[in-house]
RNA sequence: GGGGUAGUAGUUCAGUUGGUUAGAACGCCGGCCUGUCAAGCCGGAGGUCGCGGGUUCGAGUCCCGUCUAUCCCGCCA
């Protein structure tokens, strides 16, 4: 069967009354009357009333809930109290039958678990809600790139098979690459850096890996980040690109994307801006006076976020972190070598973001890497880059999974991925 | 990795101190119905009560083990 779709469903208007429409979408409710029958036909942009009447209705065969159709009609007035035109059948083929009883609800009159959902996710986007989030994320990627783009960053892509496992931190998946040993990225840093050096300033949006034996609703082991680098900027310039990022994404979403927000039953709100930029030092005082035994050089661990994310609700810049905590290429400050140029951003106790500001030079990160145990040795391949004009550069890295999580007020990473990964999923 | 909670129809759930043939809602199938719109009315199908042991005259219910999910903590970003 072959068949041009005339309109999609959101593009009928009261306009088109007495015009012929060719359609094609699931049939989401099914109401027959005897003599007559009503259809509400979804496709991706909408619903739509059609109606079935003599001979069609008659000889309407095997029909059904969730079968994709093709609907030939014209559109007509309506007594509907939901519609204010509908489609008059006058051929209805089906193009894919669904086959029942389905595993999950698309109307979702009963709504099912987030596990059964996922075992059958495809399925689970013909339900409103779901479908919603993820034409969300797709508008969030858009607002991301557009504003990127607009300064000046280049999007990049970078290997996700690494033959080194040296960065440090995470646990990094491994597997056998023509009989060597590889592993999964946990993060495109060394490359992102590398490329300062020719395109100033990059950016790539990707999934990244990490084999963290975690379960928790925000952590899973592949996650989407957003990543950037750029040459000549100090981590208070970064601060401000990513700020103005999760605005622009808030504002282009808040505006853009009012049927979502509806159907998804969340408002979006753009945050306060500047962002409040909260020192390390200040959390330990803020923490200390909470009754908190913490000191200088500890690390924040979850339950201290809670009490500093209570503190600073919504988002703030968590900056000057001890050298001792962060990774090798961060650079300190130079009035306090104790500290590092470098900041997470926070949404309450919810970690987005990390970056700050790179060594540059290649002795000092020779020297940093020793001091982290580590063998620059594994690094060669990155510290030659260092030799051949490395400019001053800053950059972070932003988890796309929590910043959805924080965009439509729900609490578990796996809403907003399509197919999450952790340890105890593995499929679909 | 540690702890809490849960697992009964396709889905979401109820199921009393252990006691007849395990129920409801939605969905599904069949019948009636020319304005439905969470349609209505009538009828029907659908269950290895996660799995394996045990206690008992008798187990969905109690005990032990195991698997799975989920939430929290830890790890981690």
């Amino acid at each position: 069967m072959v068949f041009v779709k005339t309109h999609d469903i959101s593009e009928l208007t009261s306009e088109l009354i007495g015009k012929e429409v060719v359609l094609g979408g699931w049939i989401e409710d099914l109401r027959k009357l005897g003599k007559m029958s009503f259809i509400t036909l979804r496709d991706v942009s909408g619903i739509s009333q059609v109606i079935v009447k003599g001979e069609l209705n008659d000889n309407l065969g095997e029909i059904n809930r969730q079968s994709v159709v093709s609907v030939k009609g014209i559109v007509q007035e309506t007594k509907a109290r939901d519609f204010a035109f509908e489609i008059k059948a006058e051929e209805i083929d089906v193009l894919g039958k669904a086959i029942h009883p389905l595993p999950v609800d698309p109307i979702g009159r009963v709504e099912s678990n987030i596990d059964t959902r996922l075992n059958h996710r495809a399925l689970d986007m013909r339900n409103q809600k779901t479908a919603s989030i993820f034409k969300l994320r797709h508008h969030v990627l858009q607002s991301l790139r557009k504003t990127l783009a607009e300064k000046k960053f280049i999007e990049i892509t970078t290997p996700k098979i690494i033959g080194s496992a040296s960065e440090g931190g995470a646990n990094l998946f491994s597997l056998e690459y023509f009989g060597k040993k590889a592993y999964l990225a946990q993060s495109p840093q060394l490359y992102k850096e590398q490329m300062t050096i020719g395109l100033e300033r990059v950016f790539e949006i990707s999934n990244f890996y990490r084999a963290e034996n975690s379960h928790t609703g925000r952590h899973l082991s592949e996650f989407t980040s957003i990543d950037i680098e750029a040459a000549f900027m100090d981590y208070n310039d970064v601060m401000d690109v990513l700020e103005s990022l999760v605005m622009d994404v808030y504002k282009f979403t808040a505006e853009n994307c009012k049927k979502e927000q509806e159907v998804i039953g969340h408002t979006i709100e753009v945050p306060k801006s500047p962002f409040e930029k909260v020192t390390y030092n200040q959390c330990i005082d803020e923490l200390k006076s909470a009754g908190e035994k913490i000191e200088f050089g500890d690390d924040l661990l979850d339950s201290h976020l809670r009490i500093i994310g209570d503190n600073h609700p919504g988002f703030f810049f968590l900056t000057d972190w001890p050298m001792k905590l962060k990774p090798f290429y961060i650079r300190e400050k130079d009035e306090d070598p104790e500290l590092s140029r470098s900041f997470d951003l926070q949404y309450g106790y919810l970690e987005l973001s990390s970056g700050g500001t790179r060594l540059h030079n290649p002795e000092m990160l020779k020297a940093r890497l020793k001091e982290q145990d580590l063998d620059p040795a594994q690094f060669t391949d990155h510290l030659k880059a260092f030799d051949w004009g490395m400019p001053p550069h800053s950059g972070w890295g932003m988890g796309l999974d929590r910043l959805m999580t924080t965009l439509i007020g729900i609490d578990n990473v796996r809403e907003v991925v399509l197919y999450p990964r952790d340890p105890d999923r593995l499929s679909p």
